[in-house]
DNA sequence: CAAATATATAAATATATGTTTATATGAAAA
DNA sequence: TTTTCATATAAACATATATTTATATATTTG
């Protein structure tokens, strides 16, 4: 009976969802992107914006940008000489919350 | 009118906050932490047993349960020789299973 | 088309953190 | 009390990643 060997542990599906699990965690666990991610909740900023906001240099936005939209978590459109980057859906809004929620007790 | 210099940036409180709320996430943000929450949902554990049932060593998984102690997010017991693992809380499971809620999209 | 503005990218640096290997602690059993 | 089993801790190592500095790309304006 081979197939109880394995009985107690973490299947492959299991094993696989957990990691993409911690990847998206991984994403909301740097200040500076929760930040933005915050700042992104009220309204839709542009970078240089962005950057003034947090009081950060603008490469250290952008490359945080970078990861964010490389995740789906933001989304952009050019608007002349900017590009203006919104939250991509009401997960984040909901993944915030529940974060902060924990936070308050 | 030096009080709207910082009209569009982040308070301090907002600052601390938010640097709260991604050390909250960096927590979750470990495969292998997420793998051990996971697998408490169902049962509270030994960590010899949770070693097994994520093929990992025993130190790996003392070190990360010393995490998840000192953040909060799991509470034990001593039972004989053996320490007992478990959830903190329902928040525990309420952000995995949002977070897993965002994956399965 | 040239200059200016806005954003992105690359390389370098610094720092943080996860796992292993080895060892210590602590409770139970012989 | 000596051994055994279960867990924790420490140091070393390796790796990942955030920010800075410098530069490239792209769009608009003169």
């Amino acid at each position: 009976m081979d197939e109880n060997a394995k009985a107690n542990c973490l299947d492959d599906v299991d094993e696989d969802m957990l990691c993409e699990l911690a990847e998206l965690f991984k994403i909301f666990g740097d200040s500076t992107r929760c930040k933005i991610l915050y700042a992104l909740l009220d309204k839709e900023m542009n970078v240089t914006d962005i950057s003034a906001a947090l009081n950060m240099t603008q490469p250290a936005i952008s490359q945080q940008l970078r990861v964010l939209k490389t995740n789906g978590l933001v989304k952009y459109r050019r608007d002349g000489k900017s590009i203006i980057y919104s939250l991509a859906d009401s997960h984040v809004q909901a993944i915030l919350n529940i974060g902060l929620e924990h936070l308050g007790e």
